[in-house]
DNA sequence: AGAGCGTCGCTTTTT
DNA sequence: GCGACGCTCT
């Protein structure tokens, strides 16, 4: 490194190139014009990010000029840590680095007013708006059997990342659904609007309407933001892309990093358009590629080059490395997620003791949150430290969405999803009825919510018990925000709070449920305490908007003592010596949706491409053969990727482990039941992706199991018994693996349709 | 208005 | 297996 002395000296230009590869070099030295960084895994990409802002800020562009936008609140928090280790803190303080949604919000706050807005804004999350996607769909008679209010949400979404207005998106339905989705979406965006709220994707829109619609701000903006950067450009989106050329429009000093192998947030959004078209909106684009790999060992990338070149879809680039061979992969065959868990912990204290590894340097990621439970519990029983970083739990808990939304109502009443959360937590007598009822008012006089509650009295239908009820909530949230500029957040919270009755509520219950409730209030009020002693500028605004564009309470410990646990969605960014990834089964990882859909295949096989290249030193894979899903046990077979890696990279202890019944080599890309791959026949694909036949035989994923579940056997013509039907015939079986449905008669002629990997049919 | 019971869907990933 | 939600009864 450059200085390791106590006081760093200022380096100059020259010598913050220094140490760096000529691509890595040139990706930073080219500081004007647009720049398009092709970064492979582990290419140090976040080291030339960093060192570039440096340089920029070298050679005498003011902090102020800057605006780095990354994907994760992670990644904005290393970028400026870093930055303030190589250019001191207290100019990287002065930077604008934060993910879009953040650095949006920010704005947007300053110019609310242009937009229709006030400057204390809520932004709701997608359970906010699940919410009120309910209300409207309850208000406009739409049945929410035939359409869920999750899908309409994801619509909405969908239909908003890609701009299309409501408007739009009602021209071109032409299904009933897409009628019914928007209308609720116009109704959706008018709510939205009179509770003064955004949710995620209006941040992003919003942003557009800004700047195209303002001129002014615009340039007040191109005149701010002279140089701007922007990471994980593969997983932004076609609005994001937008407001970006509209911010560089002026000086073109745009330079976008990303990595197309790495893409994996097509499920959100993301458009791998952006990238490609990125040239062709800048013709004078300087194009950066960085392939040499610093951070793994070549059979590591070797590894993770054989899953990746199943991809149809991809940018040419070639990843190498001047690292070591390396261990070999270690693949752990387990009987069940417990099994796996137990393994896992074993290879863990095995390697700490053999290879010298710490709890530091290891790493467990997953496909999905619900898979940390079997190994939490494992590592606990074991006594091995460990954190996981989720992001969910804690804020996702009914107590401190309460809490939050008290909060809320205090910065913004207008906030409808928030009154219609806690008006009657605790009972207060004011009943679905009587809101429903104040709903349709508020909705006829085109008025927030809390307005029409706080003029009750001149609402008709309204019995004077309630009416007084909700004069005395009212009372409470005016009362307390009279003092939002008086008391310190944390004080006015705690008090606040108090008023409420909330934690009372919960302490006087006094179960260990309520309790452990009651814990939680207390702890979401001891963390603005907290965070207001780290920023006494900290007001419950600014509070409540890092709540919830923050996803992690605390951000991951990482770099202390304990092993890191995670989703390869989390781990995206992050580099550990030793990684294990758990759950390597087909239906789990790829999921069961993306089986048969070729470009959500292609996705995951990304995602695994993101979680092997997190390796350093050494991979560790394992599967289980079943394990607890939806509380019921579930058979699986190997994930298809690992018959896509490369053996080479296998270890040979690692292959054996199979199973009693005979080798018999099977189509690995062809997903049948477990048990009779044979005679199911076997789905279309396949001919572009897996190794060579010939390999088959020496990796464990294509074998079938010695235990055979016995759902799979069932075929068409068998008498079974169904724990709950009782005594049927199969008429037909369809699908194959875990989707595989049988269509049963039972006597009295019931038929049923029963997922056979869930219906404990008992063949007769 | 609220308690009690049954049904359903849920586990993809995150700002 | 669990929690959210809707329906019914009081």
């Amino acid at each position: 490194m450059l200085h390791l002395t106590p006081q760093p000296p200022v380096p100059t230009p020259a010598d913050l190139l220094q140490g760096l590869n000529p691509q890595q070099s040139l990706a930073v030295s080219t500081t004007e014009g647009p720049l398009l960084i092709i970064a492979g895994a582990g290419s140090g990409k976040t080291r030339v990010l960093t060192v570039r802002m440096a340089y920029l800020l070298r050679m005498g562009v003011h902090p102020s000029h800057l605006l780095a936008l990354t994907f994760t609140n992670k990644a904005a928090q290393e970028m400026r840590d870093r930055i303030g280790k190589l250019v001191g803190q207290s100019e990287a303080r002065s930077l604008w680095a934060g993910t879009f949604h953040s650095v949006f919000a920010r704005m947007l706050r300053s110019h609310a007013d242009r937009l229709g807005y006030t400057n204390t804004f809520t932004i709701y999350d997608a359970d906010d708006q699940v919410a009120a996607i309910k209300a409207v769909m309850q208000q406009l008679g739409i049945n929410q059997q035939n359409l869920s209010p999750t899908a309409v949400r994801s619509r909405i979404s969908g239909a908003k990342n890609a701009m299309v207005s409501w408007q739009e998106y009602e021209r071109q339905a032409t299904s009933i659904s897409d009628k019914q989705t928007a209308q609720v979406f116009a109704e959706y965006e008018r709510r939205l609007r009179l509770s003064n709220a955004m949710d995620f994707d209006d941040l992003l829109l919003n942003m557009i309407r800004l700047l195209e619609g303002h001129a002014d701000v615009l340039e007040a903006y191109h005149d701010k933001f002279r140089y701007i950067l922007v990471d994980e450009y593969q997983d932004t989106n076609r609005a994001q892309y937008r407001v970006v050329n509209l911010l560089a429009k002026k000086y073109r000093n745009i330079c976008v990093v990303g990595d197309d192998a790495q893409s994996i947030y097509r499920w959100r959004g993301a458009d791998i358009r952006n990238i490609l078209d990125f040239e062709r909106d800048y013709p004078e684009a300087t194009v950066v590629r960085l392939e040499q790999n610093y951070r793994s060992t070549k059979v590591i990338l070797a590894a993770a080059d054989s899953v990746i070149r199943n991809n149809a879809k991809q940018l040419k680039k070639t990843l190498w490395t001047d690292n070591a061979d390396g261990e070999k992969i270690t693949l752990l065959a387990c009987r069940d997620d417990r099994e796996e868990a137990d393994h896992i912990v074993r290879t863990i204290r095995n390697r700490m003791e053999t290879r010298g590894f710490s709890f530091k340097d290891i790493a467990v990621l997953y496909r999905t949150n619900a898979q940390s439970q079997a190994l939490e519990d494992a590592l606990r029983r074991a006594n091995l430290p460990y954190h996981i970083v989720s992001g969910v739990s804690f804020y996702k808990r009914k107590e401190v969405k309460d809490t939050l939304a008290y909060l809320r109502l205090l910065v913004n009443p207008d906030d409808s999803e928030s009154v219609l959360r806690v008006i009657n937590e605790p009972i207060r007598g004011i009943g679905a009825t009587t809101l429903k009822r104040l709903e349709a008012y508020a909705g006829e006089q085109r008025v927030s919510l809390f307005q029409v509650l706080q003029s009750i009295r001149s609402v008709p239908q309204i019995q004077s018990r309630i009416a007084a009820a909700i004069e005395d909530f009212v009372n409470l949230v005016d009362r307390h925000r009279a003092l939002l500029q008086e008391l310190a957040p944390a004080s006015l919270a705690q008090q606040y709070l108090e008023a409420t009755g909330l934690p009372r509520m919960y302490k006087d219950m006094n179960t260990e449920e309520s309790l452990d409730r009651w814990n939680n209030i207390e702890r979401v009020l001891d963390h603005i305490a907290e965070q207001q002693e780290l920023d006494e500028t900290l007001t419950l605004s600014t509070y409540l908007e890092q709540v919830s564009l923050v996803s992690e309470q605390d951000d991951p410990k990482l770099g202390t003592e304990r092993v890191a646990m995670m989703t390869m969605h989390a781990a995206k960014g992050l580099e550990f010596p030793l990684v294990f990834i758990a759950g390597m089964e087909q239906g789990l990882f790829p999921l069961a949706k993306a089986e048969t859909d070729p470009s959500e295949q292609e996705e995951e096989r990304r995602l695994l491409y993101v979680g092997i290249t997190r390796a350093e030193r050494e991979l560790v894979l394992s599967y289980a053969e079943k394990r607890f899903r939806f509380g019921e046990l579930v058979y699986s077979r190997p994930s298809m990727f690992l018959s896509e890696i490369d053996p080479d990279t296998l270890s040979a202890a690692a292959r054996p482990r199979l199973h009693s019944a005979p080798s018999i080599p099977t189509a690995p890309t062809a997903p049948t039941a477990p048990a009779a791959p044979r005679t199911v026949s076997a789905t279309p694909r396949g001919a572009r992706t897996g190794p060579k036949r010939s390999e088959y035989s020496q990796i464990p994923a294509p074998e079938p199991y010695g235990q055979t579940p016995e759902y799979a056997l069932i075929r068409a013509g068998m008498r079974v018994k169904h724990p709950m039907f009782g005594v049927g015939t199969v008429l037909a079986v369809g699908g194959s693996g875990q989707t595989a449905k049988a269509t049963v008669e039972f006597k009295g002629g019931q038929r049923k349709q029963l997922m056979l990997a869930y219906a404990r049919l008992e063949v007769l």
